[in-house]
DNA sequence: ATCAAATTAGTAATGATTATTCATAAGGAT
DNA sequence: ATCCTTATGAATAATCATTACTAATTTGAT
């Protein structure tokens, strides 16, 4: 049995805003937008939303590589890099890599459905503010 | 000038329990082993030494985000998988992709030096406990 | 418009991890 | 071996992201 939702103003503009955006904000930069269109928003809300929406496959949470989680507006698996410096989260437009699940599946008996690649480095910006800074 | 690092005691009984599993336990898995040596051991001392050998590069944290950290006997990059389930986590024995690194920083400004690939399911242990219970 | 159920804001609680404290132990120069 | 410096230990408190709780409000089907 399973419960109805509703569509809120607060889980719309929520949804709204991960969708406008090209970077994977946290849930407290969601937060702060936000709270631009709903002042009296609760952090607590946001948290509630951003679970229901991904439970629903609407959105992606990625919570490796950092303290907080990132969330992504596009649910279908594509790869993503994360700076080491600043920790932001790009995508990177790299396509999926075909039949590696049934290569893995078939090393193991454990039943494979997903996999996640992420890179790591130094972002453009970073690297940019790196080279300014040494030109002092 | 780098710190001198001593081996102590309780130092080396997590490496030695961490390098003689296969899997990649939490720091409060390690805890508990560690006491069967050590009873007084605290936690935070658990949780430094793994970081401290995390930094020497003698092993590896495997971080889901929120949850606990897992870690890695093993420093050098391969690839895991782990359990929706039981979340428990297990080497897999794909070798490396090579290139995909630079492959990935070709399309894109950013330094990239590192990545990770993780798959996803259930494993084999709980595939088992499913046969079974459903057999009642 | 009505009304039960779902959702909210606000706050408290949780859980993993890190920082702090201070007594003890280890390393190195003499 | 002694002394001095510094790391380590255990215990505890603090932190930070996230979740749970509760009374009040809002939603959407009727």
């Amino acid at each position: 049995m399973e419960r109805i939702q509703r569509m809120t103003r607060q889980k719309k503009i929520i949804l709204d805003i991960l969708r406008s955006v090209k970077t994977h904000p946290t849930a407290e930069w969601i937060y702060q937008e936000a709270r631009q269109q709903i002042p009296g928003l609760s952090l607590g809300t946001v948290y509630r939303n951003l679970n229901l929406l991904r439970d629903n496959g609407e959105i992606m949470e990625l919570n490796y590589g950092s303290s907080q989680s990132h969330f992504d507006g596009t649910a279908a698996n594509h790869y993503h890099f994360q700076c080491r410096e600043c920790g932001g989260v790009y995508d990177l437009d790299l396509p999926l890599i075909k039949n590696i699940e049934t290569k893995a599946s078939g090393i193991n008996g454990h039943q494979i459905d997903g996999h996640r690649l992420e890179f790591y480095g130094i972002c453009e910006a970073c690297l940019d503010r790196r080279r300014f800074e040494e030109n002092d």
